[in-house]
DNA sequence: TGCAAACCTACAGTCACTTGACACTTAAAG
DNA sequence: CTTTAAGTGTCAAGTGACTGTAGGTTTGCA
């Protein structure tokens, strides 16, 4: 019987984070002590490790939830689970092809500063001017 | 003098959000017509799209106001804004790094799927398995 | 038995917006 | 000059995924 503080470690999940899961209904309502404190086993170290490497690989809390109710049930179709993955993976190659378009232009900022007043600030004036972009970056980059 | 539509159209910026950078000020209060609508002149549609263009470069609103504190005082040095935009480089370059790492992961993934029934499911499988991970990305991949 | 460390609840704060409700203003068409 | 639709106003709350704080209780060990 683990604690939530050792739940935590093993999981590599701060305390509040837990309880946060458990608030949301993506963690179970684990047993307590007489004195009300949680005590977990090992079903829900798995389904914490579950999430919490899901969460790594930047699937939604929602996305989880799904994920969660597939791997909870073995008889459904594969295929849904196979979906959201090639979901996230999409949304991850467009991050990257963003962020790159991005490093390109911070790169070509920094670098052509020369280290005066900023009157003269080759990356204050970039960001002025919008046309002087080599790339249309025009989605947010995050 | 433009309105506050006129002025979200020209910069790619909703209403709302021109609104809320006013309201935490970043953006100026307008001068007002009769009627109490704001209306706006070339220096606030300038700061605007410095404002916008910045974020797009994935700059976070502190950030941006230190840029256009700088901006505003062109005698400060322009070293100041050179941290600012490596900072930023170097988070963006540490983004790549992870999403290229879960990119992986998650293709390694998708490609390991047979389709059948998800008790037998690879995606499942590897997010249940940890240790079944080729890389440690350690931090979140967002 | 004494005590520190870990636990509990409840709620506020973060970031960068977005959404909703409901009322008022403006510009153009008729 | 009136109507009308689109746009604008304020204020408050919601989003995602947590994190942090305050103030009190429980646990396990010496």
């Amino acid at each position: 019987m683990l604690t939530i503080g050792t739940l935590g470690k093993k999981t590599g999940t701060k305390v509040q984070t837990i309880r946060y899961y458990e608030q949301i209904g993506l963690m179970p309502e684990p047993g307590r002590t007489e004195g009300g404190q949680r005590r977990y086993g090992d079903g829900e170290l798995d389904r914490l490790s579950f999430i919490r490497h899901s969460r790594q690989l930047g699937f939604s809390l929602e996305a989880i939830r799904e994920l969660l109710d597939l791997s909870d049930n073995p008889k459904r179709p594969c295929h849904e689970a196979d979906v959201i993955a090639r979901r996230q993976l999409d949304q991850v190659d467009q991050r990257i092809a963003r962020l790159e378009a991005l490093r390109k232009e911070l790169k070509r900022m920094v670098h052509e500063c020369s280290g005066g007043i900023s009157s003269d600030c080759r990356v204050l004036e970039v960001l002025r001017d919008h046309s002087e972009c080599l790339t249309n970056h025009d989605e947010i980059g995050a």
